[in-house]
DNA sequence: TGTATGATCGCCT
DNA sequence: GGCGATCATACAG
C-alpha cells in the first residue's frame, strides 16, 4: 500500500515524511510557498495528539494517509498537519514554516504585516497566511484547494534536524526538520 | 536580547 | 479546573 503525493509516500513513518517534505511547494487556493520547516509526531510518544487514542479533535489523524489534520492551538491559532502512515495508525507531520512564493499580497493582508520573513514563520502564522481553518480539516492533499509540488529533481536540499519546539514531553526526539540556512525558519537550527 | 503575560478552545483529570 | 505542537506585545537589562 502506498499513497504518493508530490513524489512522497505518505504511508511511511512521520519522521521520514517530515524530512522529505522539506523543499516541497504547498499551495492552498493558489497561495503558499516552499516548505522549510516541519515536525514529526508519532502515535507512541506522549507529545503527539494521537497518543492516547482517537478523540473528536484528532480523528482525522486516524484516517487515510495523505490528508490534512487541522486543530486549534491555545484557543486562537490554527495549525496544519499532514496525516501519514497506514490507515488507523495515527501519525502526522506539523508544518511549521514556509518560504512565501505565491500570493504574497494576500498573505500580507491576512497577516496584517509586511515583513515577508514573518508571514509563514511558525505554525499559527502559516495557517493564518494561507487562511487554513477548521474547514480544511480531513481533506485529501492531492485535491483542491490543496496543491503539493515536488522540488526540482536536480536541486540539492540540505536538511537540518533538531529537537521539537514548544512541547514538554519527549523533548529529546530529534524530529524537527528544516532547510539548512533558510531565513524563513521559525527559529534557527544550531 | 531576553523573559513575562494575555488571549481563550477543546480535551482530559 | 488546568493545560497545550502559539503569537504579539510589554517591559527589563
Amino acid at each position: 500500500m502506498s499513497k504518493i503525493i508530490a513524489g512522497i509516500d505518505f504511508e511511511a513513518p512521520p519522521d521520514v515524511v517530515a524530512r522529505q517534505l522539506i523543499g516541497v511547494t504547498l499551495l492552498v487556493d493558489g497561495v503558499g510557498g516552499r516548505i522549510v520547516e516541519t515536525e514529526a509526531y508519532d502515535r507512541d510518544e506522549p507529545a503527539s495528539h494521537c497518543y492516547g487514542g482517537e478523540t473528536p479533535r484528532n480523528f482525522s489523524m486516524f484516517g487515510p494517509a495523505g490528508r490534512s489534520y487541522v486543530y486549534r492551538s491555545h484557543g486562537l491559532h490554527w495549525c496544519l498537519n499532514f496525516v501519514c502512515r497506514e490507515n488507523g495508525h495515527g501519525a502526522g507531520v506539523l508544518l511549521r514554516a514556509l518560504e512565501p512564493v505565491m500570493g504574497l499580497d494576500l498573505m500580507r493582508e491576512r497577516r496584517g504585516m509586511q515583513d515577508e520573513r514573518l508571514l509563514c514563520a511558525g505554525p499559527g502564522r502559516l495557517a493564518q497566511a494561507l487562511a487554513v481553518s477548521r474547514a480544511h480539516n480531513n481533506l485529501p492533499l492531492d485535491v483542491a484547494p490543496f496543491v503539493l509540488l515536488a522540488p526540482d529533481p536536480g536541486v540539492e536540499i540540505d536538511v537540518s534536524t533538531g529537537p521539537r519546539i514548544g512541547i514538554s514531553k519527549a523533548v529529546e526526539l530529534p524530529w524537527r526538520f528544516g532547510l539548512a540556512g533558510s531565513r524563513f525558519l521559525s527559529k534557527p537550527f544550531r
